[in-house]
DNA sequence: TAAACGATCTGCT
DNA sequence: GCAGATCGTTTAT
């Protein structure tokens, strides 16, 4: 299952503009078994795969944070596909990648990833050594890759720090759609996609 | 400027 | 499984 420890990944897999050009659900179901990497600071990539992410339309979802229009907390959402949407909430932070196009409000929110590159440093950064409680959870991930609200706005396609990368084809079948979690709007749109069966998937 | 509200998580049962 | 912590952003006064 878990990558060798020496094994990298491979930024010349990295995915294209065109890729998160897509409505965030589609984008959202694509993202699943892609690589979420991230080079820290001692130069050394850390992530994983992507097995759990949600979408958040720009137009009859009041569940999204574009609902209402830009502000300054949602503007980054309306910038090109590919761009890193990162906001707080309940004193944490959590990342979406918005899609579609430049001024539309469309995202979507990575929620879990299964640990592969880095784990050391991902269980410092969340002072937790449980694989299982490592990066289950918008918060836990973006804590676990060190991504913070300053990172808002960082280009995924062009960024010399985070990336996501192709990996291997998921079939429709492995893919298991739910309701979105801790929402109060628009509870019944089935806009949460989960590899099926993937134990760092959260619930 | 005050109050309320989360796209959450942790620690403790 | 549940209560409580926590703080930036939005909404009300």
């Amino acid at each position: 299952m878990l990558m060798p420890e020496n094994s990298q990944p491979d930024l010349r897999n990295r995915l294209t503009r065109r890729f998160f050009s897509a409505s965030a659900t589609t984008v959202a179901k694509r993202l699943l078994g892609k690589s979420l990497v991230r080079l820290t600071d001692s130069g050394q990539w850390i992530g994983g795969k992507i097995v759990e992410t949600e979408a958040y339309l720009s137009k009859d979802d009041p569940a999204s944070h574009s609902h209402r229009g830009q502000t300054r907390r949602n503007l980054s959402m309306f910038s090109d596909p590919g761009t890193l949407y990162v906001y707080s909430i309940h004193a944490k932070y959590c990342m979406n990648v918005t899609t579609e196009r430049c001024g539309i409000g469309s995202a979507v929110l990575i929620r879990a990833i299964e640990p592969l590159w880095g784990i050391d440093h991902m269980q410092k950064n969340r002072q937790q050594i449980e694989l299982g409680r490592l990066t289950r959870g918008p918060a836990m991930l973006c804590q676990a890759i060190g991504v913070a609200i300053q990172h808002d706005r960082t280009d995924l396609i062009t960024s010399a720090w985070l990336a996501i990368l192709r990996g291997k084809p998921i079939k429709e079948a492995e893919i298991m759609a739910t309701q979105r979690i801790g929402i109060s709007r628009a509870v019944d749109l089935n806009l949460r996609f989960v590899l099926r069966g993937n134990r760092f998937a959260s619930r």
